[in-house]
RNA sequence: GGUCCCAUCGUCUAGUGGUCAGGACAUCAGGUUUUCAUCCUGAAAACAGGGGUUCGAUUCCCCUUGGGACUGCCA
């Protein structure tokens, strides 16, 4: 039975390498007719932040990974469903401490009253003389008295794993094969920290064993602790799940994604107007891959051909370019309502009156800028000369010299234009394209030479949609307007 | 510094001893077009280096180099 789990930290954003672990985790229970469950890991009190939590759910039910088990929204409530629980660290203290009574009874682990000030101090000079920074186990040779005496008087205290440095361990993960480690340069890693609470690596072992995950999934950060935590199976005693070490998410200069270097949460990438389907298509991506040419898949589609044997070793740095690629093509499939209904906050947001414009117009508008938008957040520098009247024309922007624009001809342009329009009533982008290529004809210009400046009076842009469909949209009334505005200015 | 992991076009990757080393993004060129975008066509672009093993290595082994992670009473 797979069972797989995502464990979070409430310690702020949604990473976005987080979510391509959930991705795989709930890929490959699905796939395998397991379970996938979500358990929170707050075990350090200082980090964690209010609101992080739902933020988590949030995330994962925008993404559409429900967990089977564990913490999750009942009724819009967070609570928790599955028979292992609880699924929060927090409340699971006394098992920890059960489980740790056995490692100290078993002489596996001890407890160390050694100060943070010490252990600096320490520390600092190891490093300073070139050593490995590593705990000198001075409170391993304290007598079973003195720990007695030291805890009764109440002297703060943690306990450690006690690394039994003559082994030579070795693995198998699932991605990356036979790993080999030397304990003897192992630390007697602090196991329960001073105010009662496990570190992560025996919330690990003990959550993962009680909970039967299998396989364990998780960032390749993990790898070089891992033979701890298969020392700490085997010194309780229960079976060592298979790991699966997923490699780094990377920036571009190949350092792990950071928040510094770009958007690194998920939630940055929904404000900005990325898909789900875009996102997750994308993310998957990211480490894995079906071994066929197809690249657009949909979730299901993921599910059937996701697996863990195609999980690259490599880290894979995040392409934002890849991702507009994704998103835009995702974009382009939407239907003209559903993209009309999503690109409207991103519109309102930036203050353009949607209500002063009749019914159609926004569909009409929106049609026309659909096929250029990378994600939602940039609508609005596509859009707003469809709600704003371009102030001021500048000579670069109306004359052109590749299309041989001059000043001459652009006033003839849209002085020719402007009559022309007067005299018409059927704003069909077909129909204004049969009257003005006929006009440009007549005249005796080239397409370019008068479209361009018509274009760009109507729009204030070098770049923009086509005159007629601006002009389709706009209107015989507001063309003109803006069509005799700028010969004005000119 | 130590330990571990990793290494195919700029990027994501296919490839598992014999391939013109394939695809996608990005780039460039051409076409469609009033511009941009879309779309279509095409081009340029990679096996880090050195040793082995082998008739033959991108592929297997070793070394070097490079990159990364870890080295917390964080996860």
């Amino acid at each position: 039975m797979i069972r797989t789990r995502l464990a979070p930290s409430p310690t702020g954003y949604f990473h976005i390498g987080t979510l391509r672990t959930a991705l795989y985790c709930y890929l490959l229970a699905k796939k395998n007719k397991g379970k996938f469950f979500l358990r929170l890991e707050d075990t350090d009190q200082k980090r964690s932040i209010d609101g992080a939590l739902e933020n988590i759910l949030n995330t994962l039910d925008w993404a559409g990974i429900n967990p089977d088990e564990g913490v999750m929204y009942k009724n819009g409530v967070v609570s928790e469903a599955g028979e292992m629980g609880p699924y929060t660290q927090s409340k699971r203290i006394p098992i920890y401490h059960k489980y740790i009574k056995q490692l100290l009874d078993k002489g596996n682990a001890y407890h160390c009253f050694c100060s943070p000030e010490r252990l600096a101090k320490m520390r600092e000079e190891q490093i300073k003389n070139k050593r490995p920074p590593m705990y000198d186990r001075k409170c391993l040779h304290l007598s079973e008295d003195e720990v007695r005496k030291a805890i009764e008087s109440g002297e703060p205290y943690v306990i450690r794993q006690k690394i039994p440095r003559d082994t030579v361990l070795e693995f198998e993960d699932l991605i990356r094969g036979k790993v080999k480690f030397d304990c003897s340069i192992l630390d007697d890693q602090v196991l329960v920290k001073s105010d009662g609470f496990p570190t992560y690596h025996l919330a690990h072992v003990v959550d993962d064993h009680l909970m039967k995950t299998n396989p364990v999934i998780r960032g390749e950060e993990w790898l070089p602790s891992t033979p701890k935590h298969i020392l700490l199976f085997n010194a309780f005693g229960f079976k060592v799940p298979e790991y699966a070490h997923l490699p780094l998410l990377l920036n571009k200069d190949k350092s792990k994604l950071s928040k510094r270097q770009g958007d690194v949460a998920v939630e940055d990438y929904i404000k900005k107007g990325y898909l789900r389907d875009a996102i997750i298509n994308f993310v998957v991506f990211l480490g894995w891959n079906p071994g066929t040419e197809q690249e657009i898949f949909n979730i299901e589609e993921l599910i059937d051909e996701f697996s863990l044997d195609r999980v690259h070793k490599g880290g894979a740095v995040f392409d934002i370019d890849k991702l507009n690629w994704f998103n835009g093509s995702y974009i382009r499939k939407l239907s003209i309502e559903e993209f009309v209904s999503r690109i409207k906050p991103y519109l309102l947001d930036a203050g353009f009156p949607l209500d002063d414009y009749p019914d159609g117009y926004m569909l009409k508008a929106s049609k026309t800028v659909q096929e250029r938008v990378k994600y939602f957040a940039e609508v609005p520098d596509l859009m707003w000369f469809y709600f704003n009247t371009p102030k001021e024309y500048d000579g670069s922007l109306i004359l052109n010299e590749r299309m041989k624009v001059t000043i001459d001809i652009a006033k003839k342009a849209l002085e020719e234009s402007v009559k022309l329009l007067y005299g018409i009533n059927d704003f069909s982008e077909e129909n204004l394209k049969e009257v003005l290529v006929n006009l440009v004809k007549d005249i005796g210009l080239k397409n370019g030479q008068v479209f361009w400046p018509m274009r760009a009076a109507l729009t204030g842009e070098k770049f923009s949609p086509g005159v007629f469909e601006v002009i389709s949209v706009l209107g015989k009334e507001e063309s003109i307007k803006r069509l005799k505005k700028c010969l004005e200015i000119i």
